[in-house]
Parts: structure tokens; C-alpha cells; sequence
RNA sequence: GGAGAAAUGGCAGAGUGGUCGAUUGCGGCAGUCUUGAAAACUGUUGUACCGCGAGGUACCGGGGGUUCGAAUCCCUCUUUCUCCGCCA
């Protein structure tokens, strides 16, 4: 959420950078500074109406003391007119706060000058790109056919138990997938985050905290016996730990990862693009975020791309990065570097990680905050990237690592999965 | 799930209708003393909003109510603790 404050002193700037987003928020920004004066100038009447009251309550407790009763009741007469005034004012207030709440929900956060113009994921830019691709010989399977053929994953099986989008990771498939996971938990610890084992399941203020609410309702579980949403990604919980908290500069940058699960219903997707692994409602992933001073989060933010290349590099897989564009980008996000990594068998690029910096967008929802050296309250930054999404790395693995005599699982996975191939 | 107790500033812990944004202790920060440090002493130390400022308003777990006036009384929700029951 962006700050009224910010928008009023930067209103063209706002306007300007949300055309990157391909949004013309003239009306909603002008909506906004006119309710901001419209909240100010009836905080003051209440504020001094109040005042007023704070004093008449002063002066009845002394008339009543020193046992002048005619003249405290005279005045408490002035007091329930107070009242009812007050209490208009408070309702106009709150109806105010609700709105002008609304208006700024919907504001996407600003794109970073350098966010490139465009529409869709074809407006991206590619920044990066690394190892060849692999030629696969000619009988080259899909990882879904793969899956079957070595007994790794069994779909059909998840929709017996739960339905589509929920695979059954079997032998050596289980034991790959959860040695990716300690792969990533290790390699973050060794560049310094701290591991987080959250609660899978969030309440809603934690939801609008790093907001996925009201943005995103639809994309959660939502458990309406509990009022609890199954979050979509660790970053909300391990974010929300910093809700409602200030600081020390001192504690800066604070990093963070955990693994889990992940959910959504991705109501709306079909087709092709939700074969075998590439679109599933639960899967795993290790997530890493990070809390930074505003000076310090760009930085941050490349050495976070950094840190996934690394990965990316030691499981020798081909991959590029993609700054989005701003009509792709995430609404909370100021500037995000996509991962992805070719599956050669589908012969297609597969998201793997989505690192963003979301400046204060995120923190103002949070109230994370830090005292400068000033001993100034500002908001923090946050970041947040995957490190790595687990179901689409295990594809591209199957498909790029397939020979005609199995699949080798690459070198940095072997001491966690005790075999070098799958056969 | 049943019964009882509680929730106050970074922490501990007073406060049961007005003089309370809140005693005190610890911690933090600044200073005095010291070659330096410790100790001691002095001062300072919550957040948000409004206001050029003086200053004002709100906040004692959340929401509502009683009252001229609520941290204090009432209702409700949440959380924590103790006991009982059940259970991985």
C-alpha cells in the first residue's frame, strides 16, 4: 500500500510510474487527496470538540467536588451536546477511513524506473541467460512420462486422494525432491539467513499484511470454520513475524528462509500448461526473504538473484532472467527478476523463482518500521524470492538429465540423495 | 471440551471512577566523574494523527456499552496461565 503522504507530495510521479503498469490512476489519486483533506479537516473539528469535552469533564469533577451541583449540571448540558456531535463526527471519520482504505488497496505499487514498458510476459526483458541447451536423444520423454516410467510421481493416484493438482511423490521421487529441499535450506544457512518453520495456515490480518488480501481472495484456501487461509507461499508468515515491529537499525539486513508447502487453487488455469508438474495446488518450496534498510534493498535485491543463480548453476541446469515488464510485474512488487529454466523436453521455459523488491509497499501494510540514525520512525524494506520452487526444478531435471539408460541426478544432490542415478 | 484466573509502556510490575500517557524497578540513550571502564549520580526514554508553532486528540489485548468523566464498572471476542477430561 502506498502512503497517502507520499502520494501527495509525489502525486505526478505516482500517475507517471503507473503507466508503466499500463493504469491511469488520475481519478483514484485525486479521489485520494481530496478524501485526505476531506479525514483532516474533520479530525480537527472532532479533535477540538473533544478537547472541549476533556475540559467541561475537568470542570464538572471540581463544581461537583466543592459541592456546586447547579452549576456542574448546567454544564454537563453543553457535554451531551458534545456527545451527539461527536459522535456524527466519528461515524463521518470512520466512513472516511473506510474509503479512502479502499481507494489505496487498489493502487499497485510503483515500478522502479528501470521496469521496463509493456504489456505481457512477452515485453520482458531478458537479462541473463546461461548453459546451452541440452540436446535430448530421440525418445526423449516429457517429465510427466518420465514420472511414470521410473515410479517417481504418481498423479493419478493424488486425485484419488485429494484430486488434480495434488501429485503423490513416490521412492526415488520423494527422496529427490526432499533432497532439493535440504540442497536449499543448506545453501541459504551457508549465505547467512536464518531457517523459519512457519505456520502453514494464516489468519487475515496477516494476509492483507503482505497482501495477497483483498488482491489476490480467490487464489487462497480459505477455511471458513477457523477464519484461516493456507498460505500460497512462505513469505507470508516469515513477513508477518515483522508485523507491527520496529527495528534497530543495528538488525538490518535480516534474512530469512524457510521451506514449505504451498497452496493454491489457481482457479481459472487449464490446459496444456497444467501437465504433470507444471501447475500444481500444493507444492514445496524454500523461500527466502529478507528486511533491509530503503538505502541498502537494490542491492540486496541482486544479491538475492545472486544466491538463485548459484543454485541454478550447481544443479547445472539451463536457465535466464527476465526483468518483468510492468504489466507482468506482481501488484505489491516495485522491480522483479524472474528464473526460469528450460525443460527440454517440452521444450519450454519454466518459472522457477520470482524475486522481487517491494520497498515499502509491503511494509506499510505491515507497520514495519525502524528507527533511523535521526531516531526518525520510516518504514523498512522487504524482499522476497523463491530459492527455489521445487515441482518445475524436478521436471527440467527428469527431462534435461534423461539418457537412454535413466536419469542422472545431478553432482551438488548426491550427498543428499545417496544414489547418482534413477534407472 | 469443562472449571477458574489473568492481559498495563522494550521487560518486570503498581494503579479499582476525576489530579493517569499512566508510580516504581530494570534495560536503552545522553551527560557528570574517570587515563579508560565499572560503580555512583543527573537528565532523558512509547506509537499514530492534526497543527507553521504553541499545543491538541487517540491508544492500558480487540470491539461495544454505562458515565459529565473509564486503565479502573458492564457486555462480548481473542489470547495466555492453572486444574480436569481427551489426544499425536
Amino acid at each position: 500500500m502506498l502512503q497517502t503522504s507520499f502520494i501527495r507530495e509525489n502525486t505526478s510521479l505516482v500517475i507517471e510510474r503507473l503507466k508503466k503498469r499500463n493504469i491511469d490512476a488520475t481519478t483514484t489519486v485525486n479521489s485520494i487527496i481530496v478524501l485526505d483533506d476531506k479525514r483532516k479537516k474533520t479530525q480537527q473539528e472532532l479533535d477540538s470538540l473533544l478537547a472541549e469535552s476533556n475540559q467541561l469533564a475537568k470542570q464538572i469533577g471540581d463544581l461537583f467536588k466543592s459541592g456546586n451541583t447547579d452549576e456542574a449540571n448546567k454544564l454537563k448540558n453543553r457535554t451531551t451536546q458534545i456527545k451527539e456531535q461527536s459522535a456524527i463526527l466519528k461515524e463521518e471519520q470512520n466512513n472516511i477511513a473506510v474509503e479512502l482504505q479502499q481507494l489505496l488497496y487498489t493502487l499497485p505499487n510503483l515500478p522502479n524506473e528501470i521496469v521496463p514498458n509493456g504489456k505481457s510476459a512477452e515485453d520482458n526483458q531478458n537479462v541473463y541467460e546461461n548453459n546451452p541447451i541440452p540436446k535430448l536423444h530421440a525418445n526423449a520423454l516429457p517429465h510427466w512420462e518420465l514420472a511414470k516410467k521410473y515410479n517417481l510421481i504418481d498423479f493419478e493416484l493424488g486425485v484419488k486422494i485429494s484430486g488434480a493438482g495434488f501429485p503423490v511423490y513416490k521412492g526415488k521421487g520423494a527422496q529427490l525432491q526432499r533432497a532439493l529441499i535440504t540442497f536449499f535450506l543448506d545453501r541459504a544457512i551457508a549465505a547467512g539467513y536464518d531457517e523459519i518453520m512457519p505456520p502453514l495456515m494464516v489468519n487475515e490480518a496477516s494476509g492483507y499484511g503482505t497482501g495477497q488480501l483483498p488482491d489476490k481472495e480467490g487464489q487462497m484456501y480459505y477455511m471458513p470454520a477457523d477464519d484461516l487461509y493456507m498460505i500460497p507461499t512462505a513469505e507470508v508468515p516469515i513477513t508477518n513475524i515483522y508485523r507491527d515491529v520496529i527495528l534497530k537499525e543495528s538488525d538490518f539486513p535480516i534474512k530469512n528462509v524457510g521451506y514449505t508447502p504451498c497452496f493454491r487453487r489457481e482457479a481459472g488455469s487449464y490446459g496444456k500448461d497444467v501437465r504433470g508438474l507444471n501447475r500444481l495446488h500444493q507444492f514445496d518450496k524454500v523461500e527466502i526473504v529478507q528486511i533491509q534498510h530503503p538505502d541498502k534493498s537494490y542491492q540486496t535485491l541482486d544479491e538475492m538473484v545472486e544466491h538463485v543463480k548459484g543454485l541454478l548453476n550447481q544443479l547445472e541446469l539451463p536457465y535466464r532472467i527476465l526483468r518483468l515488464c510492468g504489466g507482468d510485474m506482481g501488484f505489491t512488487s516495485a522491480l522483479t527478476y524472474d528464473m526460469e529454466v528450460f525443460s527440454a523436453a517440452q521444450e519450454k521455459w519454466l518459472e522457477v523463482s520470482s524475486i522481487s523488491n517491494f520497498e515499502t509497499f509491503q511494509a506499510n501494510r505491515l507497520k514495519c518500521r525502524f528507527k533511523d540514525s535521526e531516531g526518525k520512525t520510516q518504514l523498512v524494506h522487504t524482499l522476497n524470492g523463491s530459492a527455489l520452487a521445487l515441482p518445475r526444478i524436478l521436471a527440467s531435471i527428469l527431462e534435461n538429465n534423461q539418457t537412454e539408460n535413466g536419469i542422472n541426478v545431478p553432482k551438488c544432490l548426491v550427498p543428499y540423495t545417496k544414489f547418482d542415478s534413477i534407472n
